[in-house]
DNA sequence: TACCAGGAGAAAA
DNA sequence: TTTTCTCATGGT
């Protein structure tokens, strides 16, 4: 299919999707973190990796006291490099995390960010050498508090499993998607975005189909499935 | 041993 | 404008 094709899911199918993902998993309460910072180092860390290979590399950070933007700054390339490396790509990654604490030092800390508009602060964080879509939305609201819904590969596989999108729709088309057919509401897109990775790490990874993934179909009427 | 995993940017076509 | 290549570790 075209990544230009259009991705408009209803709401009921999409609230139905939501609450089994719940009732299945309970809350999840994301983000893994014990602060802001170790949100925005996390999602750069977690670019195309495995978690574990990103809590590995947050807690060298941590044990070096290297978790946080003076510090990340202070360091010498390698030295940073060398504490993320379990993450992979650490010499990709270390540049782009200084690229991210140099944007976030000249606005005066992430701190200040708070209360900017949404559009604003992504358009902000698009410029930044190395922060895309994604890891832009899982600062914004995992970070900060925005409500933008975060499409991962998790979630484009699970769209394709269910039939409800191909998968290789752009970026864009699918955030819109979810933004459209969801209320703006934060804690949801935090708690969906968490189950929906749950639920691909825990049963959709299973070749070749799970017998799970036709549980949206039977939303009808406004009613739940 | 080979494959895969929660991206993004640069280069090439 | 779209596609391909590159970056790299660690678990299975």
């Amino acid at each position: 299919m075209a990544k230009t094709e259009n991705f408009s899911p209803s709401p009921c199918v999409l609230i139905a999707l939501y609450e089994r993902l719940h009732a299945a998993y309970g809350p999840q309460h994301w983000w893994p973190a014990d602060s802001s910072l170790e949100v925005v180092v996390g999602a750069v860390l977690a670019q195309n990796v495995a978690w574990t290979h990103v809590e590995r590399a947050i807690a060298r950070l941590k044990t070096s006291g290297m978790l946080s933007c003076e510090a990340i700054l202070a360091v010498s390339h390698e030295e940073l490099a060398e504490r993320i490396r379990p993450a992979g790509y650490f010499n990709v990654k270390a540049h782009r995390l200084r690229n991210l604490c140099m944007f976030l030092a000249g606005e005066g800390g992430l701190e200040a960010l708070v209360g900017r508009p949404t559009a604003v602060l992504r358009r902000a964080l698009l410029a930044v050498n190395g922060i895309g879509p994604e890891t832009a939305d899982d600062i914004l609201l995992y970070a900060l508090d925005h409500p933008v819904f975060v499409i991962d590969a998790y979630t484009r596989r699970l769209l394709a499993r269910y039939g409800l999108a191909s998968g290789t729709e752009d970026y864009e088309i699918l955030r819109a998607g979810f933004e459209r057919a969801l209320p703006a509401d934060v804690a949801l897109f935090k708690e969906y975005h968490a189950l929906i990775v749950e639920h691909a790490k825990q049963v959709c990874r299973r070749p070749p189909r799970c017998d799970d993934c036709r549980l949206v179909t039977t939303c009808g009427r406004g009613g739940v499935a």
